[in-house]
DNA sequence: CATATTTCAGCGTTACTGAAATGT
DNA sequence: CACATTTCAGTAGCGCTGAAATAT
């Protein structure tokens, strides 16, 4: 990445600067969570299920971000891992009731762990406080 | 975008606000250009070659970020609209020199206006401090 | 010959769409 | 009937790869 070429129209426009530093982001977390066979969507689904759970597939769509065709195929993938269990709600069958298993919650910590290394990785070049500025700025961007 | 619903270890990670950001950032650059049949990527080539131009499309590559291969298509569909021109390199006769026109500086001017009104309502939430700081940030964050 | 540049065809991932199937 | 949920099949865009064609 030979980025500080790019021109001062683009190095100060924020959707490109956020573009950038996205797909610095994507690919810093995908190698670490690659080099054990796991992926970001594991760990925002089994975050989810964590906090919140258990939880039909349309609150899980909701709370991850995740797109609800997504989250079908997620979930099948966690299923067979034996990381969530799949069950009809009981109060309405149309929906699916998906809950953390222990080994679920065992992986989750593992890619937890991996992933705050990431981040530090990630905003090597950061301060401390610099880092929490960033998480503050963006979560206000986004209305969190 | 119920994102604020998201689970406490999502909405204090770097990497996944910067992923929600740049994709709230690429619906915002995205739809605002459309509307009048213009992409995100002319903007960026046209940008770098109104700064550094003329320039062969290994260069063109190195300065805006996009991959060779599509610079390639992007430099098709730009000289069809005669807002590039593409010559050979006469001291060189591999390379192409990429030269934007007149109409390419007016296309740029325009695509510039449209994209500012974009970033401040990408960037609502922020005051004008705030705005300097997460550009200041995001630059450090990639090196720039 | 090795190397550089452009071009082409196609891949993998991601966010997304539309509609069928099932149930309330 | 209208509506909600899950599921499936497929699309568009993007970043990327590998190799052919051309020239140094």
């Amino acid at each position: 990445m030979d980025l500080d070429q790019a021109p001062a129209r683009l190095r100060t426009m924020p959707s490109w600067l956020l573009a950038q530093a996205s797909l610095a982001a994507r690919r810093a977390v995908g190698e670490a969570l690659a080099e054990q066979g796991w992926h970001r969507s594991q760990f925002t689904l089994l975050a989810v299920l964590e906090e919140f759970g258990p939880l039909n597939q349309t609150e899980m769509s909701e709370r991850s971000g995740l797109d609800r065709s997504d989250i079908v195929r997620w979930v099948d993938e966690l299923a067979e891992h034996k990381l969530v269990r799949r069950t009809q709600d009981p109060s309405d069958r149309r929906r699916n009731l998906v809950t953390i298993t222990a080994a679920g919650r065992r992986r989750l910590d593992a890619l937890d762990a991996r992933l705050r290394r990431a981040q530090r990785e990630l905003l090597s070049a950061l301060s401390d406080d610099e880092r929490d500025q960033l998480v503050v700025l963006l979560g206000r961007l986004l209305g969190l």
